[in-house]
DNA sequence: ATGGCGGCGTACGGTAGCGTATGGTAGAGT
DNA sequence: ACTCTACCATACGCTACCGTACGCCGCCAT
């Protein structure tokens, strides 16, 4: 046999590679994303580094990419839903980017986002990405029989809402925050035609 | 004369420092806040900044008193108004902050709470400016005849639209973003009180 | 005019990080 | 057993920083 060409084994320790310097990215952020730290956390040298990745802006690249499919494929996963479960999967989605839980998907979420104020190339993804989930969004809306001008504006809202409120710092907020977030929910989803037209 | 004691000039030279700092801050985020960079920026050699500075995080630390100072009298100017004004108020704070105009205050606004991440300290300012925020947001909505439980989730939901907006790449978005932007801030703010009783 | 000091420049040591060059090793193929 | 190569370590030069030590220069008061 040939060994398998091409990539035996050599093309899943860049996987490795590009799924700890996600890892670094949310932590610390892209300024934080050395190749020798990263070498330290893997247990290896950047020799290591330097014979999977021409440099450090290829890793920057790959990540994003993988990032960026990520991204969209849970999207897509996450707004495919059955006839009738549109106005759920609306509150789940919600549910879904509340900072309490997927802290870690957040978190790597803002520091892309920071990291594409400074480059233009990372700007571009975003924007495909946010495209994406609007569009997604949208038809979820859409479907539970809004009309397109208010189901546009809900959807901006909706990932408005759920990116701002993970950069708030809301600890100390008089009561129950939790309270407040069920609220908003309710704001952004509904009503619906669900909530119009089912007489239960 | 004593030469004007404790400081002729140089307090002014520090909040130059400082003001230019900030400004570093919002382009390029706290991790490229450099002295040798700042002092390129002003004209000087580090030297200067040692003299004035105890070290770099004492630089960091005055930014963010600054910052925070400057924030908590903009908010309550903002929020600051005459009998009768609440209601256009909250649509003119959204307004204030919607990333269009105020871009670098809004820059500023990001790196600070990017910064807030990895430092506990800066953290807790960003919670105390928050939730001085959110008090001031909800008075006015209390002052529009909303109930308490009404007017938080919609002063939490106005703060976090407008941070989370400036987050999002919006410009591939079908039709007019400014549009949907209105629409969006017609459900937050409203509707309140004068809507509901007032007759015209 | 001159001593003192505020304000800054210069020079230095030290660390962290990027990228390169080159050597070493273990395992697969023959 | 020999070799080849994928994979990694070591060592180096370079730059950008931080912080310190110290020297210079101009301005004010006496």
């Amino acid at each position: 046999m040939e060994t398998m060409p091409p990539r035996p084994r050599a093309q899943l320790d860049r996987d490795a590679w590009i799924t700890e310097a996600i890892e670094v990215l949310a932590a610390e952020g892209v300024a934080g994303l050395r190749v020798e730290v990263l070498a330290k956390r893997l247990g290896v040298t950047k020799g290591s580094f330097y014979w999977h990745f021409k440099d450090r802006q290829d890793l920057l690249n790959e990540a994003l990419k993988v990032w960026r499919d990520g991204r969209i494929r849970d999207i897509a996963k996450q707004t495919r839903v059955a006839p009738g479960e549109e106005a759920r999967q609306i509150l789940h989605l919600i549910e879904v980017y509340s900072a309490s839980r997927n802290r870690k998907g957040m978190l790597i979420e803002l520091a892309v986002r920071d990291w594409a104020k400074r480059d233009a190339a990372v700007a571009t993804i975003v924007s495909e990405v946010d495209a994406f989930r609007f569009k997604c969004a949208r038809e979820l809306f859409l479907r539970c029989g809004l009309p397109v001008r208010e189901a546009s504006s809900r959807s901006l809202l909706l990932y408005a809402y759920v990116f701002g409120q993970s950069l708030m710092v809301v600890d100390q907020f008089d009561q129950g925050v939790e309270t407040l977030r069920a609220d908003i929910m309710a704001m952004i989803a509904g009503p619906t035609s669900a909530d119009l037209s089912d007489p239960a």
